[in-house]
DNA sequence: AGAAAAAGCTATACGACATAGCAATTGGTC
DNA sequence: GACCAATTGCTATGTCGTATAGCTTTTTCT
């Protein structure tokens, strides 16, 4: 048996837990031809019609030169539509078929918190969320 | 204000703390001229000297294909060296370079850790790292 | 009116990770 | 001992998220 350098390491866990769970959830994506990413804009989206772009990528940390081309796919594939705000800006809002796939991937999502939750002994699921929304807020920025 | 679809969601709190963290430990390393996984390599070959490279790669979920490069980096930089074990692999061991850089990285790391640390309540680190490593045994695999 | 800021975009690069496939060596089984 | 399977290390290549630099157009502020 090999030693092992990273024994309790708190932030190589964190590390470890936050790319395993991103992998399963994205294969659970997969099927619906979505990266994690694509989900969480849709997402914000849903949550904000009319939102501008620009304020999704402030949302989510993703700049400008990557939210084009993603809201430009998710435009091509009709999952939203774009109407002018101002001369600079368009509004998002999700399509009929963009409603459709929101449902399935808020279903998904379901699963993927109670599978991490499942994992959580009861009662702690509080305050290890808000202890991870710390661990970012304070070290982002 | 915008609407949040992901307050309090386990997961995108989990990816949040844990790109945040890397990104800052990302910029700690950056003055050794070094990338977090880099460091993650060197460190397990401090703690197992003459470990092949295929037992570090499993250690730390790097798949073969990307080991080699990253070996082959180091070893140019002359922070580790290669001895053969047998006809196909080779065991690690670090360098008197590498055992400079090493400590560098574990105070790097110290600092690290204790910043995290300042973000949770007293009494819940343990608690924490340990759910942590649960969400990536149950994940991963 | 002019400067600064905001919005959206292209081009490009990097880091971590993935698969496919290959040569050489070792191990287990008949 | 011969043979097949597994292991090791490697190259080539693609994907995904993120990064910087630079550009145009429009809006906002002084």
């Amino acid at each position: 048996m090999k030693a092992d350098p990273f024994k309790n390491n708190l932030g190589y866990m964190l590390r470890r837990a936050s790319t395993a769970s991103m992998a399963r959830l994205a294969e659970q994506f997969a099927t619906l031809e979505l990266r994690p990413t694509e989900a969480s804009v849709l997402l914000v989206i849903e949550a904000n019609p009319r939102i501008r772009q620009s304020e999704v990528g402030r949302m989510l940390a993703i700049r400008s030169a990557n939210m084009a081309p993603l809201v430009a796919r998710l435009d091509d594939r009709q999952l939203i539509e774009r109407e002018p705000v101002d001369g600079r800006s368009h509004g998002l809002r999700l399509s009929p078929a963009g409603e459709t796939l929101v449902a399935q991937i808020k279903s998904e999502i379901e699963a993927h918190e109670k599978a991490i939750h499942d994992v959580i002994p009861t009662g702690q699921e509080e305050a290890f969320t808000k202890i991870a929304k710390a661990i970012w807020k304070t070290m982002e920025g």
